[in-house]
DNA sequence: CTAAAGGCTGACGTAACGTCACCCTCCAGC
DNA sequence: GCTGGAGGGTGACGTTACGTCAGCCTTTAG
């Protein structure tokens, strides 16, 4: 009746080393052990053995099921909450897969939108962008793109890439965001929103009443919505108001 | 230009230990180091930075992350890759689920199957069945009923209670192995099927013929499919088939 | 000049074993 | 009684991506 590690791991279709794991950790000690120190187990272990084998197949992990084998009487309530955590996490792939997607398609095809049009297109879209920013909230938002536009002067197609490169993968991450259930306002956002705030510093020296008129643009303007809807399709509006959360609470803006 | 490693940190989003651990595994190596030992990130590291965390938002382990990074050209088909791995574990996950849900059924309710009934009914519906192999396939097959009768003979409605409890979770354990996909054929459906066997074995000292013979029963007789039923509906015929399969390929039957 | 930041290097801990490396014990055959 | 091989045992490292000390050294502000 007493049963050797060998023939317990044949029995049960284990490994002899999870057996000296099992009892290492305390999940499952042998019945017996000899003064040579030999494991050996009764049919009491066999049973154990089997109930821990059901769990650890459900992805239940090893120091639970030494908890729910403890208290018999929970087993079903764990098992609902160890479901519940299955089910997050299948979400949680199920956003990881879509924004896979998403990388994929904007970095593969989609040559339709020329590279040195990203960085929310707001490179050589910029003069587009500023009239319609000037037109919309007068003559002094638009202003420092004068010595933005000198700024960038002597830029190759090299450097415009390089930008238009940086910016795709940061609306690509902000897109994984998105899809993550992070909230436009929220402060993981907000620390993506840095780099999203820098980029567009370095184009256009944006203060706190540009940088925010600049997310009701980005939603109106035909150009930059399909510009940013090309990396994600739902993320025009989360950029549109991540951008107004970035301007109220890290630029300090305020409608007075 | 230069950043100090807490600079690069909260521009970043990601913390101190992170970017020392990515120079330590040479992902992110400063751009430059002081005498002193102190690390300094320059645009070019900021810009791998921002590529790296858009990898790692898609789940990319962190060597394959070097690797793509450091073979530009098949950054889309490494992802193509991970996407298919991604799509695998959702897969598994989902078939996690649904044994999880399976085993809430199994153990919870369901006492429309008392206890005593189960072990794939073999317990006190043996006269029943032993009848059905009978008039099947001639007296030879369910002689050794007998025997089994009597050697469970003392047994109170405790140990019938254990044996049950026994049977319901190795039932449930084969249908999480049907559900992630298993053959009943395979390697590891066998394994499963010797503690199966076992369990026959010990209400009813079951040959290779009686035990093959069992396979086509379960089947087709209502109660022990309905049993098998109520703990995955899909189990019924994949249990036959690896019943059958570890009778011929385990215990030797051959129909001559 | 001193204290507070902030930087650095180990080193352990995490999940669940796989995989050596090295040593001991039992049993069968000579 | 001896010996070889199967099978038992105990460390201890490797894996993933850092978190979290502990202990020591710079730089910077007052």
């Amino acid at each position: 009746m007493e049963r050797t590690v060998s023939q317990v791991a044949r029995l049960a279709g284990v490994s002899v080393r999870t057996l000296r794991h099992y009892d290492a950790i305390g999940l499952l000690p042998p019945g017996h052990v000899a003064s040579n120190g030999y494991r050996y187990y009764g049919r009491a272990e066999l049973l154990r053995l089997q109930r821990i084998l059901l769990l650890r197949e459900l992805d239940v992990p090893l120091p639970a099921i030494g908890r729910i084998l403890a208290e018999q009487d929970d087993e079903i309530a764990a098992l609902r909450d160890h479901r519940e955590q299955l089910v997050q996490e299948r979400q949680r792939l199920d956003a990881v897969i879509g924004s896979v997607d998403r990388t994929l398609q904007g970095l593969s095809g989609d040559e339709s939108v020329g590279d040195e049009e990203f960085f929310a297109g707001l490179s050589t879209k910029r003069s587009e962008l500023q009239e319609d920013l000037t037109e919309r909230f007068g003559p002094g938002v638009g202003a420092s793109f004068e010595a933005a536009v000198r700024a960038t002067d002597g830029w190759g197609r090299e450097d415009y890439e390089r930008m238009a490169d940086e910016g795709r993968r940061l609306l690509l991450r902000l897109g994984a965001a998105r899809a993550r259930g992070v909230l436009p306002d929220s402060p993981e956002a907000l620390k993506l929103m840095q780099l999203h705030y820098q980029g567009v510093y370095d184009l256009w020296q944006a203060d706190a009443t540009g940088y925010y008129n600049l997310g009701g643009v980005l939603l109106d303007n035909a150009d930059q919505r399909a510009l940013i809807a090309s990396v994600d399709p739902e993320l025009p509006p989360w950029l549109s108001a991540a951008v107004q959360a970035y301007a109220i609470r890290k630029l300090g803006y305020s409608s007075h």
